[in-house]
DNA sequence: GCCCAGGGTGCGC
DNA sequence: GCGCACCATGGG
């Protein structure tokens, strides 16, 4: 059982983070947090400034919740009108997770044009089907799927997944991932329009799903992934400008020159506080 | 039956 | 480069 005590000033909700859908394999069990990521099962729980878990390291833990970066310095660099501070309020502590690149890139090409319990139904159903088998204190889960693994998934085992017309993306994007080597350290060393390239030449990854991916798994965060919700929000509240561009890149364009270097984090907060 | 959801692709213009 | 039909799937 490891432990994490947080700063009086290292703001941090595990509720709000766990349950904001940037992330689709954690669920609470009573005041337990529970979830798969890559091979591991973690649990934790918050209490107070007191984190406790089974399951992973606490650098493990730090890494992935990003406990170390300067949560009250982000928030406050794009803290800039009324509507986003009620939104930061609202979502007080919430953090961006650090997801594995892989996991990450397949469950956000698994997640367009969806809304998240059907996400996280195929991503459950990919596990299952092809994931390792994790016994974690007398209960059954399931690691999330190996490039290899599902670069041999036949069609037919696939379907169970239920994912519709993206099922052939996810085996082109697989097939590609699983031969080029050392795609994400590439990725990461890119800046955010070039890396923003790469991933869109993957099958099945347009311009919100590789927002998404470098935002939720490379740190990039200039990064303003635009959906349904968020384009809803951002032009009933926004001026955006009216140039020629299409919609996406007027409304991501304008987040980041408004909300600055941590636009993506704004974007989160919008998005946690949509409802 | 209809509309919607953390959209992408491929086409015609 | 832009607009638009189409794409499976399940829930409301």
């Amino acid at each position: 059982m490891g432990t994490i005590t947080l700063d009086r000033d290292q703001e941090f909700n595990l509720d709000t983070t766990l349950s904001c859908g940037q992330v689709f394999r954690w669920t609470k069990v009573g005041a337990w947090w529970c979830g798969v990521v890559g091979d591991r099962v973690l649990k934790i729980r918050q209490d107070g400034q007191t984190l406790t878990f089974t399951g992973a390291s606490p650098s493990f833990v730090r890494s992935y919740f990003q406990l170390d970066a300067d949560l009250a310095a982000i928030v406050r660099s794009f803290d800039r009108d009324p509507f986003i501070h009620t939104a930061t309020e609202r979502c007080r502590g919430l953090r961006i997770i650090r997801q594995p690149a892989w996991e990450c890139t397949i469950s956000y090409l698994c997640a367009t044009n969806s809304n998240i319990p059907m996400v996280r139904q195929r991503i459950e159903g990919l596990a299952r089907q092809f994931g390792r088998e994790l016994t974690f204190e007398g209960t059954s889960y399931f690691g999330f799927p190996r490039p290899h693994v599902l670069t041999s998934a036949c069609a037919t085992t696939l379907a169970v997944c239920k994912l519709g017309y993206r099922a052939a993306y996810l085996s082109e994007t697989t097939s590609t991932l699983a031969a080029a080597r050392g795609w994400e350290e590439k990725i990461r060393m890119l800046p955010y329009a070039e890396a923003r390239g790469v991933l869109m030449s993957l099958r099945g990854i347009g311009p919100k799903a590789a927002d998404c991916i470098l935002l939720f798994a490379f740190q990039k965060y200039e990064a303003f992934p635009v959906d349904v919700w968020i384009r809803r929000i951002m032009s009933g509240h926004y001026a955006i400008p009216r140039d020629v561009k299409s919609e996406y890149e007027r409304i991501s364009r304008f987040a980041r020159a408004y909300f600055g270097p941590f636009a993506g984090y704004a974007q989160e907060y919008l998005y946690c506080a949509r409802k």
